[in-house]
RNA sequence: GCGGGCGUGGCGGAACCGGUAGACGCAACGGACUUAAAAUCCGUCGGCCGAAAGGCUGUGAGGGUUCAAAUCCCUCCGCCCGCACCA
């Protein structure tokens, strides 16, 4: 028998759908169409094992669909702008767009090895000016729909590195590659008006239109827009005082205007213009505000700092407790960027406002009673109550529930013209500038006469100038050092102006793409999208992509089709019909031990004991540990070093030095720096693709993370195998049946392979649809062990089948079956198999197999019968046994009978084709 | 702190709408083949008692609802994820 051979079996199918132009998609309304896509790769230099699980699960569905009938699309392109490619080039003095090239050169021949069903016709990069041209047109045209405005905002700006930096970009207050001092600096930046569309964001998580997406990631972004409703009015200041700046009063943002009664405080955030205008003058303010701004650029480190203030000379008028007055401060716990960045403080019932209550001794006053609490004894000095409850201490509010008690104060206020019930959100408008190179450049040309004009759509596309390697380990942005491409006429009035230099975010690449490979590439029109093309494919039926981009690349993509269906290149609101978002690929981690010859009982400062392996690896960093649990690799109580972390194919060579271990770490994503990094490639090699698509799909739950084994690499090889093994003695099995027509089968043997068959067809069928391909495979391996079970069968003339088993009509149908049921994760070996059973043209083409009804169901079923609930005998019967007979088959089972000896009958429960209990005493 | 999710053999995981818990795979163990090993094939495989038949027990812990609970409800413990001074 001819063993399997990956290395030529592979390359020459994918030779085959190459030439065949197999998997090449054209616009046809008269075919239902289903497009599937998976969130495009960043070119980082090399696919890694993730991206072959990402992969493999969309050409699942694509060549599923495929088979079902559909017009598949299924594309790939690349994430190629961004960060990244500047950093190699700064490091290794190239250029961003020779790097990125390289990397989209190598990783498209490893994609393309996994034998993915993709149209490549349509492949593009972000970086193509074919591409950017257009978002740079859509640009133009969301400004003048209005969904773009330029403002003032505060930026992470590294002052060494000259350039802005993300927030995960900012390790503890210091630039990430710099290591410098991180600086908050005002830049004039292009904002994209994402809270405009707010509400419609939010409408469409819980109408319907999302049903097809995970119900955690619909969370995410309910919470990320946060919608809460409440109250903005103004608190005047008294007796006629007025700010520096004018200002008679400030506005606030409440959601508890219910508790007005127990404010004892005004605070506004140190960006409030407020606290700005005293600022000038005031020392202790401007110092206030200097140490805040010092503080806020960090994220987690807020959380434990303490509550301060600083207070303002004004005080403020209670709007209903006449004559009263609260006290103004600068406070270093209110957000400039949210609601009016001012609040008034409730300290009976806000942690936050409690906190600051205590410190600076100011009333805490309490306006909400519990339901089971006593209005003389209920007190909120300790802490603030939060719960619901009846309002008291608060004058026309007195006796209401907090719901209505907001309702009532808000018409109050309203009534008197302070303020007016609103809706405030969470989500802010999309900070698309950043000062970089590798981007696509804004279309916007400034001007010291007319101001910030657009590129006229004449002069599109706006492209990155060509510029020497060497300009990129210079700091800063190169485009702001290249005056020859900054200076240029203004287009309005024909007088000096200079183009921005600012490139977009590299999300807003990431916010069309999927409209761009919906447009045939050979016809592409001079537009972003051909409508009619748009019209056919959109919205993508299946995207799928990891958990990470839940909130930020989905939202911006559901914005950005709104945007573009307000300007009429789109009729759909919402891109991506169904989501799924799969788990990562984990693997083990391995770290090197030294051992100390130090004494077991050793009690030296520095030495920590650990119970863990995870815990060794987290805390003996660069110290030594004591171990006290068991790992084979050292002894317990042996006291080491912890060394850096090891290579798999070095781990015998440390564990054979003397002094030295390997102690297994814990599982964890791959990376480079933990060196737990498994290449595609390295299992392609070995086992071929299909093995690597089948193990990455075949262990976990696709949304839940897998961790890659050797073992299990080794166990996907097997199914291969055998999966050929089946097949390789049959050949031209298929050509010997007309499938139109089984035999009116005869042997339960025959019967009951013909039933396994259908049962798996029926089977992989709705785990595919359900992504749930781990079942499917589980079923694909049931099926094979039934198919290796069944005797040699009769041919269709019912004389023996001596010769080759798949003579046999059953044989052959099952043989057909797998071979297309594979065809989803291992393509290559089914269309091998498909080609020695003597199937008609290339499997990728063939039509999904049908499972017969009347093969699904049985005649007879097995009912387990329970005494009391415990499970004591089965009874085969009809399987269309009406409930008395089973009842009666059931009391007369010998086991059952030993049971209820003594008892009496109260209960027979029988639910048809499940069980029997019977209840007895 | 707020919001959400999850706890099932040695491991990854099955179990439709409450109806035979542990499908399928991995590991392990026993056997066959082999001079031997690998590969392959056959078999066993939650725990306890038992030669077996069979019995008891068992889905993080405790309680409840039900003829019947991994599944529903309550309390607790543990782990994971998201947001995080959002007024």
């Amino acid at each position: 028998m001819a063993r399997y051979n990956p290395k030529e079996i592979e390359p020459k199918w994918r030779s085959r759908w190459a030439t065949e132009d197999a998997f090449a998609t054209e616009t046809d309304p008269s075919r239902p169409k289903y497009y599937v896509l998976e969130m495009f790769p960043y070119p980082s230099g090399r696919i890694h094992i993730g991206h072959v699980r990402n992969y493999a699960m969309g050409d699942v569905v694509a060549r599923y669909k495929r088979a079902r009938g559909f017009n598949v699309l299924h594309p790939m392109g690349w994430d190629a702008f961004g960060l990244p490619a500047e950093n190699a080039a700064m490091q290794t003095g190239g250029h961003p767009e020779k790097w990125t090239r390289d990397n989209i050169e190598v990783m498209r021949e490893q994609l393309k090895s996994m034998g993915l069903s993709i149209d490549w016709r349509r492949e593009f990069a972000t970086c193509d000016v074919g591409y950017y041209r257009w978002q740079q047109k859509l640009f133009l045209d969301f400004w003048k729909a209005g969904f773009v405005e330029r403002r003032e905002s505060y930026v992470n700006w590294d002052p060494v590195d000259m350039t802005v930096l993300a927030n995960e970009q900012v390790i503890d207050g210091k630039g990430w590659r710099s290591g410098a001092e991180v600086e908050r600096k005002k830049l004039s930046q292009w904002f994209l008006t994402i809270t405009s569309m707010a509400d419609d964001l939010l409408a469409a998580l819980d109408d319907g239109r999302l049903d097809g997406w995970p119900d955690n990631v619909r969370l995410m972004q309910r919470n990320w827009i946060g919608k809460s409703k409440g109250l903005q009015m103004k608190f005047h200041f008294a007796d006629g005082m007025k700010a520096p700046d004018g200002a008679d009063g400030v506005e606030i943002f409440t959601t508890r205007p219910d508790t007005l009664y127990g404010a004892s405080f005004i605070a506004v955030a140190p960006d409030h213009p407020l606290a700005q205008s005293y600022a000038a003058d005031d020392k202790a303010v401007a110092a206030f505000i200097a140490e805040c701004q010092k503080t806020g650029a960090s994220q987690e480190a807020i959380d434990k700092a303490e509550k301060k203030g600083v207070r303002l000379p004004l005080e403020a008028e209670h709007p209903f407790a006449k004559g009263e007055t609260l006290p103004v401060y600068v406070a270093n716990f209110i957000l400039m960027s949210y609601g009016t960045g001012a609040i008034f403080g409730c300290p009976g019932h806000d942690q936050r406002d409690h906190d600051f209550a205590v410190k600076y001794s100011l009333p805490i006053i309490p306006v909400v009673l519990p339901e089971d609490a006593d209005a003389t004894s209920f007190s909120v000095a300790e802490e603030p109550y939060v719960g619901p409850g009846e309002i008291y201490n608060s004058g026309f509010l007195n006796g209401m529930t907090v719901e209505a008690a907001i309702e009532a104060a808000i018409a109050k206020i309203e009534a008197a013209g302070d303020g007016k019930g609103t809706t405030q959100f969470r989500l802010r408008d999309w900070g698309v500038s950043r000062q970089r190179y590798w981007g696509c450049p804004i279309p916007a040309i400034h001007c010291e006469k007319c101001g910030v004009v657009p590129v006229p759509e004449k002069d599109l596309p706006v492209k990155l100038p060509d510029i020497d390697a060497k300009e990129f380990s210079i700091p800063g942005n190169p485009l702001d050092r290249m005056p020859e491409w900054r200076n240029v006429p203004c287009p309005e009035c024909g007088g000096g102006a200079r183009r921005e230099t600012d490139t977009f975010d590299t999300f807003v690449d990431s916010s069309w793409y999927f409209t761009r490979f919906a447009t045939d590439p050979d016809a592409w029109p001079n537009a972003p999208v051909d409508k009619q093309d748009a019209e056919y494919w959109l919205p993508v039926d299946q995207y799928i992509g990891g958990i990470e981009h839940a909130i930020l690349h989905l939202l911006y993509a559901r914005f950005f089709t709104r945007a573009m269906r307000q300007c009429g290149y789109l009729s759909v609101d919402e891109p991506f019909a169904n989501l799924f978002t799969q788990g990562m690929v984990t693997h083990a981690t391995n770290r090197e031990l030294i051992k100390t010859d130090w004494p077991v009982q050793s009690d030296e400062g520095n030495v920590q004991t650990v119970h863990s392996a995870a815990e060794l690896v987290e805390k003996a960093v660069n110290s030594f540990a004591r171990i006290d649990f068991d790992n084979g690799a050292v002894k317990r109580g042996q006291v080491v070093m912890l060394g850096g972390w090891l290579l798999p194919e070095d781990c015998d060579r440390i564990n054979a030095e003397p002094g030295k271990a390997v102690q297994r770490g814990p599982i964890e994503k791959m990376s480079k720096s933990k060196k737990n990094v498994v290449s595609p490639e390295a299992i392609a090699d070995t086992y071929g693709a299909d093995a690597a698509r089948w193990f990455m799909l075949s262990d976990s739950p696709p949304e839940r993370d897998v961790e890659w084994t050797e073992a299990g690499a080794a166990g996907a090889w097997k199914l291969v195998a055998r999966i050929w093994e089946a097949v390789e003695p049959a050949e031209g099995a298929l050509k010997a049946h007309d499938f139109s027509k089984p035999p009116v089968t005869a042997s339960e043997a025959e019967l009951s392979l013909r039933r396994a068959t259908h049962q798996a067809i029926a089977g992989v069928t709705e785990d595919i649809e359900n992504f749930r391909f781990n079942k499917a495979i589980a079923r694909i391996y049931e099926f094979l062990n039934a198919l290796k079970k069944a005797p040699p069968l009769r041919r269709p003339d019912g004389s023996p089948a001596n010769g080759p088993r798949a003579e046999a009509f059953a044989q052959a149908e099952a043989l057909s079956a797998l071979a297309r049921l594979i065809s989803p994760f291992t393509p290559h070996l089914a269309e091998e198999c498909w080609e020695r059973l003597g199937g008609d043209g290339l499997i990728c083409r063939a039509p999904w197999p049908e499972a017969d009804p009347a093969l699904l169901v049985k005649d007879e079923v097995v009912m387990p019968i329970q005494v009391n609930g415990k499970r004591r005998a089965e009874i085969s019967v009809a399987a269309d046994a009406d409930p008395k007979t089973v009842e009666a088959a059931a009391l007369s089972d010998e086991a059952v009978k030993r049971h209820i000896d003594g008892l009496t009958v109260r209960k027979v429960v029988v639910v048809p084709g499940r069980i029997v209990n019977i209840v007895a005493n």
